[in-house]
DNA sequence: TTGAAAGCGCTAACAT
DNA sequence: ATGTTAGCGCTTTCAA
């Protein structure tokens, strides 16, 4: 739209300097008078000189980087969707000269998790990703990025504080309320609802499905003021004391039970379902596992909240490799993904 | 810079030729032995060679334009929002040394249409943003692009067709449905349903808002069966027709008033009503102009649905832009846009 | 504080 | 058919 044929030998013919005092300004890489500055300025403006992109982004061959920091995880777990995303857009972001690093913790420990963190600070990298399990720590992590003026983008869950350049998930209250939704609207007053969550949420440490859990209690609070919430606390490693822990309390009740979990570890339960062959559950989870599907199709869940992590993750990772190398802001701060409904009858085609 | 710092020179030298013939092979551009080319075919895969986008973008001092194709307009029209975020996209791509002209027809003249496509034909652009108003010629000129290899995308409104890129704009069945829905959804049975439309419709000359009407039309007789729809047909141009037109139907009409009209230009009915000071009408338009605006001020419409027309256009461009520089694949084929609902109580933050 | 100059990796015109 | 070479516009030493 505009013959922009002005390079920065014309400025520098213009102001009488040469190209380096130019690109000394154009980059407040200081040492240059006062003099030349503003003369230099002046022409820019004057000639209404615009860096050639291409020009500069092949000369000044820069590192960029983009860590990601995510869980550590098993095949078919949940974060090895994420991370396979994440592997999908390296190979797209490379062609920008951008390289893309995963760097994992232990969810379940919050000092593998500031390790993770100080290693990310010190690689100096251009973007990170943070998948934020635990709240404090992640606050005093993304307080050092900005310190060194790293720019950030949360994954999956996000923190409430204003620093990040934008989030990429689910809306987590919302999710919580259709989670609801699908487990009692429009049915008879449940007596209880068991919720069951990781023992994690239990010992202080943050919990990263705790707004779901709240849009979730908002609900029933609203439509079932009358039913009871069960709060059960597993420990995922643990199926010895996750058994025992069910029979204490779904396995003794003797009504229809419902139950939802706000992770996506709801297969546990499922498998404990259908092994002591419970009837009349309705069970409802998160995220489309392998193992989740399954009980889906076999009929020990009834529902599952889902969303295309991996493509959330590609999405994640583009956007930040564009703010890195051209700088292009990101046009929205929220990115919900969709929440979409799994049953029996649509899964297949998921 | 990354991992890859294979070059050019590399496979050059690894394949025994010069960077030239590596270059040949790279773009097909042919005067190269069979030989060299599977060599040199062999060293790039074995090397994992991928070319430098910047150099390539820095050397080959490509002019790229994108060409937009859309109705001319006076100050205040629709298709000045439209206009607007091209320009304001212009600017942005402008840092991709992408340029972006637009070619505007008039909207109710064939001849004028065909003229502005061949003259895009002639001048080929790098890539083409269309919104189509005349059905036929449309595909006439997509078949010509695609015979240039010239992408396209299709703004506002599409038509059903395998080649364009994307299509950027509201989904047109579903904002007719919407319209039904807010005109007469939860209410008494109308008696009548006045759908003031464009003469030009009448004509032969296509609609480009046929598929809105279709999802009203859809609508109304799913809830509605019993309701009369009375076409009106006006000439936007001559005022005093409209409303002799207007005082013949609408304005002979003692009950309740329930009008419509698929495309932005509602005020003129509106100020038609104002004008006759007629009561009792319920008015439903498309699209936040001014001087819709004022009249769901002043109540002469009761809701308009409308859309950010120009972010449509700057995330249209963009997309484009992307495609053609660096080759990167719409994310979506259908990029809808919002829909969203004004009422007087709203307007004032859109 | 400044200028000169050597690239960055690729393209394309020219020579062979 | 192939090699050579002069850029593209900017960054970044290195001297001065």
């Amino acid at each position: 739209m505009e013959g922009n044929k002005v390079t920065i030998n014309d400025v520098a013919r213009a102001a009488g300097v040469s190209k380096g005092t130019v690109d000394r300004v154009l980059h407040n890489r200081g040492e240059v008078s006062q003099k030349s500055k503003e003369k230099v300025l002046k022409v820019i403006e004057e000639l209404g000189f615009k860096p050639n992109l291409y020009a500069s982004l092949l000369a000044s061959q820069k590192e960029r980087t983009i860590v990601c920091l995510i869980p550590e995880h098993l095949p078919g777990e949940f974060w090895s969707l994420t991370d396979k995303g994440i592997r999908d857009a390296a190979v797209l972001v490379a062609r920008y000269g951008v390289k893309v690093q995963i760097v994992n913790y232990d969810q379940y420990s919050l000092e593998s998790f500031r390790e993770a963190c100080s290693s990310v600070i010190e690689s100096k990298p251009s973007g990170v990703l943070l998948a934020p399990m635990f709240r404090d720590e992640s606050l005093t992590f993304v307080n050092a990025l900005v310190d060194n003026g790293i720019p950030y983008i949360f994954l999956d869950s996000k923190i409430e504080e204003s620093g990040s350049l934008a989030y990429f998930g689910m809306p987590m209250y919302q999710s919580g309320f259709l989670c609801a939704d699908i487990l009692c609207g429009g049915r008879e007053i449940p007596e209880k609802v068991y919720v069951v969550r990781i023992a994690r949420d239990k010992q202080g440490l943050s919990d990263p499905t705790a707004d779901r859990r709240n849009g979730f209690m908002d609900y029933m609070s609203r439509h079932y003021p009358d039913t009871q919430i069960v709060n059960v606390f597993i420990n995922p490693k643990d199926k010895g004391e996750i058994y025992e822990v069910l029979d204490r309390s779904i396995g003794s009740d003797a009504g229809n039970k419902f139950i939802v979990m706000f992770n996506s570890r709801i297969h546990l339960v499922a498998e404990f379902i259908a092994e002591r062959g419970i009837k009349d559950s309705r069970v409802i989870g998160f995220d489309a596992l392998q193992k989740n599907l399954e009980h889906l199709r076999s009929g020990y869940v009834q529902a599952l909240i889902a969303q295309h992590t991996d493509r959330q993750a590609v999405d994640a990772v583009n956007a930040m490799a564009d703010y890195i190398v051209f700088g292009n802001p990101l046009a929205k701060k929220d990115n919900f993904t969709q929440m979409d409904i799994l049953t029996k009858y649509n899964c297949e085609y998921y």
